[in-house]
DNA sequence: AAATTCAGTTCCAAATAATGGAACAACATG
DNA sequence: CATGTTGTTCCATTATTTGGAACTGAATTT
């Protein structure tokens, strides 16, 4: 009668937190199956044998290699010499348009330059989704490493600047409703352990319009963050300086965070006016 | 059973025209239509409606309605406000895996800073697909502007450095295969017009191992490429150095073509030892 | 205010594509 | 050579997608 449930046996298990997604309820059909394998195979740190992925996948040999072979045909999955499966790179094409188009990235983006410019260190625009924060846009200063690795990107939220400041932007039970049920991983000695910590971090950065991040999760990263919504509670995100520990002391943080505000709030103030309201 | 590839027939020439829309969807039955309406939504310049989307895939309006829903539930497209649809976050979320842990790409990095170093210009890492470049990666000198938005991207290969170096890599009959029935957009005056022009321009590259391209796909950018083929054929890329006609002179080209043709023998030998024959 | 168009959504029998089991290659390995 | 491992193909069964039509709801016209 029912066929079995897609993902979640399958797809979660690697790395812990992926998938704070809220998609419950609603089924994609074949889609879902195939993004659950985009999923699995794009996650991985290695390119996957056929047999890696059966075995994690709980389709039988058939199907999985016809749904492969469809990934495939279509640019979305490669395999290497070895037969074995990596991301394509169509996705990369397909995600070139998808940023370059993005409206609130667009938008965003003088006022990120601006913050980069005042404070001479990394700035972030991160959105919420789910419980993840993606990263969308970045500003470094003079000592450039690479950009890419970071736009796209996905961090749990509970641990990262901007992922702390978009969950303070929600209302309490909203926020009630994503966190719960939380793993918590902890990257470092100063990472939240379970929901009542990051509860409190959140109830503080409320009152105070900002979040921090003393290398929450990765050591030697620090960071300021401020929520950014819009009036109608469609977009989520956040806008962050980040540095290291050294340059970043917590002085430097008190004194950037008015800047990180203010940044966050003529954001808010360029949505409203450029994007307008629900038509 | 020999599938045919996919891309040939397809590739659009222009940025307007996207392509044959409904492309021979039966190839990989759902997924095919799916990514046909990606790609609809994703090369449109700007947010589509339902009924945009309806006139140009020759869906039922039921039948799109529910293909759209999937889509945007899976996160590969989005709604704004108006209920337009956009491509989604989820691809670039997916995409910055696929380029993080890009094999080629991370092989041949290295190389890439070094011929930026050397010449102080912008060093562009592509490869075919298709008729088309799609750039991989980039490496900028000090007056950085945006990266983002050239890597991923689609680029004809005929008017391209890049993309005309890696078509010298081809053997004739599969060169033929490719170009013959492309269509030829005039980008700037001297944008190739015809398959003839093209080819003879890929003799004369084969001869002297580099391809220039002045001015061909806009107006004030030249640039030299060289080829990089893998000896399987798995890999046709090209790396090139580009910069305003101003600062890259005829002169400048000529200095700098040994330096990228290394730059592709070192690339190409590392693909040998790193990546390894075929097990 | 009623009528008409337009834009999007829902429904369900019929068409079609995905499934899954098993058999089949192809290649190592003991 | 026997045996296991890995990947591929086939096809009746079954589930998913399809497409037409009917429905909503909002804007525009009469």
């Amino acid at each position: 009668m029912e066929r079995r449930r897609r993902g979640e046996a399958v797809v979660g298990s690697k790395r812990g937190e992926h998938m704070g997604d809220i998609r419950r309820g609603r089924e994609t059909g074949t889609l879902g199956k195939l993004m659950a394998l985009i999923d699995l195979v794009a996650l991985a740190d290695d390119p996957m044998r056929f047999t890696d992925i059966l075995s994690q996948s709980d389709q039988p040999r058939g199907t999985l290699h016809r749904q492969l072979s469809h990934l495939v045909e279509e640019g979305l999955l490669e395999t290497d010499r070895d037969g074995r499966y990596l991301p394509g790179i169509r996705l990369l094409n397909l995600a070139s348009r998808s940023w370059a188009r993005n409206e609130f990235r667009t938008v965003a983006e003088p006022h990120l330059r601006l913050l980069q410019a005042q404070t001479g260190e990394t700035v972030h625009l991160g959105v919420l989704r789910g419980t993840e924060v993606i990263y969308l846009d970045k500003v470094e200063g003079r000592q450039s490493v690479r950009m890419y690795s970071e736009i796209g990107n996905a961090s749990p939220a509970y641990c990262t600047g901007v992922g702390k400041a978009a969950l303070s932007a929600l209302d309490d039970i909203s926020l009630e409703a994503r966190v719960s049920g939380l793993q918590f991983h902890a990257y470092t000695e100063h990472t939240h352990r379970s929901v009542a910590d990051l509860q409190a971090d959140i109830a503080a950065i409320r009152a105070r319009g900002c979040a921090f991040d003393r290398e929450e999760h990765e050591n030697g990263i620090c960071c300021v963050a401020a929520p950014i919504r819009s009036d109608d509670g469609d977009i989520l995100a956040g806008v962050s300086v980040t540095g290291p520990a050294y340059r970043v002391t917590p002085e430097k943080l008190q004194e950037w965070a008015p800047l990180v505000r203010a940044a966050a709030a003529a954001i808010m103030q360029d949505i409203r006016s450029r994007l307008g309201p629900r038509r």
